[in-house]
DNA sequence: TCAAAAATGTTGACGGCGTCTACAATTATG
DNA sequence: CATAATTGTAGACGCCGTCAACATTTTTGA
């Protein structure tokens, strides 16, 4: 064995620890020194194990990202369109569930993503899920493709959009009608399978 | 007069060059230092004007929501939708075309707004340009407005998710098909005026 | 008018941060 | 078993936000 059950141990720790420390003091707010202290070693010890902060985060983004697609990847037995439904539901399920998560992926600068692939990797097969979705639904042939791409772009958007502003908390400062913010997420899921009705329509 | 003109001299270049340090250093990287740096000033002297960074931070974003709104507020003098079409083309070119400031507003932790309560303001302000509207389209009734709420959420949560998907530069590693990152932002903005004809049909 | 108060600036300190270097201890290797 | 690599610690550096102490200027009001 090429690496010690310590090493091993403590680099595994070091993203527990960081992960915990998120968790309780946010996405801006946690540093490399308060994992060291969580896991009562010297300041130095987690740069035995990561060169610099930007690859403890990175290594966290990337589990993230397999943990998000992995929820996603909701194999409903059913036709392709429940499958969509289901899948934008996980989606928004996560985000509200999993929020520092959420935005640790989609809320904050990445690491370079030259140096760091993995992270890109990741979030490249996520959305994938989408993407694939849709080919199943309009074809293979490049326009369908093509088609299938900007569909995926638009519902990525819009439940990315509702996403974070949920999150953000600003809804509760617009004075919204009774039952506006309550109603907003299958509002919005409503307007995209009409959106897409309507495209599918045009086409045909 | 109660205030000096150094005062208000000094008060308003930091708010100036707290703009500049941002646009060199980007939205996370910015520091009270740099400002007073900028200035030629003691490091301290900007606490003479801001009690602290968020302070200086929701002042800017303050004034970031007021050239917002005014940039939205695109008076065409033909019909409603038209009009709604305009704001939202304008909504997406200000996103790209002041990034930092956009990522200012809509992606990075806002002060608590208990404290700031003027961000709050001159942010609902910009959002009721867009709910205006739709209540023009819906009339004033409860339902109406209800009903006019939720589409602004739609359209809001649509924009402001393409516009930041856009700005992460995320697209690029998705190995999109040709065409399909310039296309996505006309193919969204169709999307949802698809959405919203479908949304209208129904009911009437 | 002029002393007292307020406003505005400076300098220096503190504890936080990421991370570099130097050193010690442990483990693996030839 | 000596040597080298691995893994940890300790201390320093230059950043950061901000508190305290102090000097200077400006405003105020009896």
């Amino acid at each position: 064995m090429s690496k010690t059950i310590n090493e091993l141990n403590l680099r595994e720790a070091c993203v527990q620890a960081a992960r915990e420390v998120i968790a309780e003091k946010g996405v801006e707010g946690w540093s490399m020194r308060d994992v060291a202290r969580k896991l009562e070693i010297s300041h130095q010890a987690p740069y035995r194990h990561f060169p610099n902060r930007d690859h403890l985060l990175a290594e966290i983004l990337r589990r993230c990202f397999i943990d998000f697609a992995d929820f996603l990847d909701v194999k409903v037995n059913t036709n392709q369109e429940e499958e969509l439904k289901a899948m934008g539901q996980a989606y928004m399920t996560y985000a509200a569930s999993k929020p520092l998560e959420y935005r640790l992926m989609f809320g904050t600068p990445w690491p370079d993503p030259a140096v760091h692939t993995e992270v890109i990797k990741y979030a490249v097969h996520a959305f994938d899920l989408l993407r694939y979705n849709l080919i199943k639904k309009h074809g293979h042939s490049t326009a369908a493709k093509k088609k299938a791409e900007l569909e995926a772009m638009f519902i990525w958007s819009s439940l990315h959009g509702l996403a974070t502003i949920e999150q953000s908390n600003v809804m509760k400062h617009l004075i919204l009608s009774k039952g506006v913010q309550h109603e907003a997420q299958e509002f919005v899921m409503g307007m995209i399978g009409e959106a897409l009705n309507s495209n599918q329509k045009q086409c045909v």
